[in-house]
DNA sequence: ATTAATGCAAAGGATTTGCAATACC
DNA sequence: GGTATTGCAAATCCTTTGCATTAAT
């Protein structure tokens, strides 16, 4: 994650939707919001088991059902750079994209206004109403192109 | 796949490439072609076992990994409508993006300039060389909202 | 006392792989 | 004859689920 600009605040979110969570959700909770990276559910497992040894990989795969169901976190594929497992960040106010290079795996994050004015480009164009959009560019890093 | 338009030829591309298949493989590019509408591999083993029982799915994924790395079949997400399989289509010379129904699950294409605008934006601003791009949305399509 | 959340182990689905048999040039 | 492809079954990876136990209100 390049920037943390406008993440949803997941506490505040879960208290003003008046969502009460158990000891290990909030424990999960805290894990993604503090993430300064994309985690799968494997890592997230990982890092919540330094703090709570018990904390079942179950429980984080549904905390993460939870946590997508409410539009709190966002699912991301990144181009299945590594295998089909699945990374999770935190829902933002504004629309970005991922760029993944295939020879180093770096992910980079951009923001702009041209996406959501090509979302509403689409849903005049398509009249669908849009809930969710994912856009992911594959291909060489800066770096790696010199390589 | 709602519009056809400029698909490659994948018999013509092949054989520009130098690409020479075994009858197995031309039959699984046949099938390809011709479909019409975003095959599963299982879908597309399914078509192809009807003109050769003996095809294997394992054949399938293999041709597909072989299309895939050639740049001739482009592997979808479509929002994981149906489970975490992948879908498959034939790549085209300009880039369109899919919109998901999450309700009936249709699936509608669109192919606008400012998708391509907007990763020449993107590679400007980044520094990347971007390869492949996937662009989905998922959301309610126009009969579907009304309900 | 209900209702919901957890751990565990097993099941699940999609895809890939090892290897012996077969097809292709 | 040598290289690439195939079939088959097993393995793999990620994720979900059933169910008995435990926690939360």
């Amino acid at each position: 994650m390049s920037e943390l600009a406008k993440r949803y605040d997941l506490q505040a979110e879960l208290a003003r939707r008046q969502v009460r969570l158990t000891r290990q959700r909030r424990l999960l909770v805290d894990v993604i919001q503090g993430a300064t990276r994309h985690l799968d559910a494997e890592t997230l497992w990982k890092q919540a088991q330094a703090r709570d040894p018990s904390i079942n990989l179950a429980t984080v795969y549904r905390t993460l059902g939870l946590l997508k169901k409410l539009g709190l976190v966002d699912e991301l594929d990144l181009m299945h750079l590594e295998g089909e497992k699945h990374f999770y960040e935190v829902s933002r106010e504004h629309r970005h994209l991922h760029l993944a290079c295939f020879r180093c795996g770096s992910i980079v994050e951009y923001q702009t206004e041209a996406f959501e004015g090509l979302q509403k480009q689409v849903e005049a164009a398509c009249g669908f109403s849009i809930q969710i959009g994912r856009l992911e560019f594959g291909g060489l890093c800066q770096e790696c192109r010199r390589a």
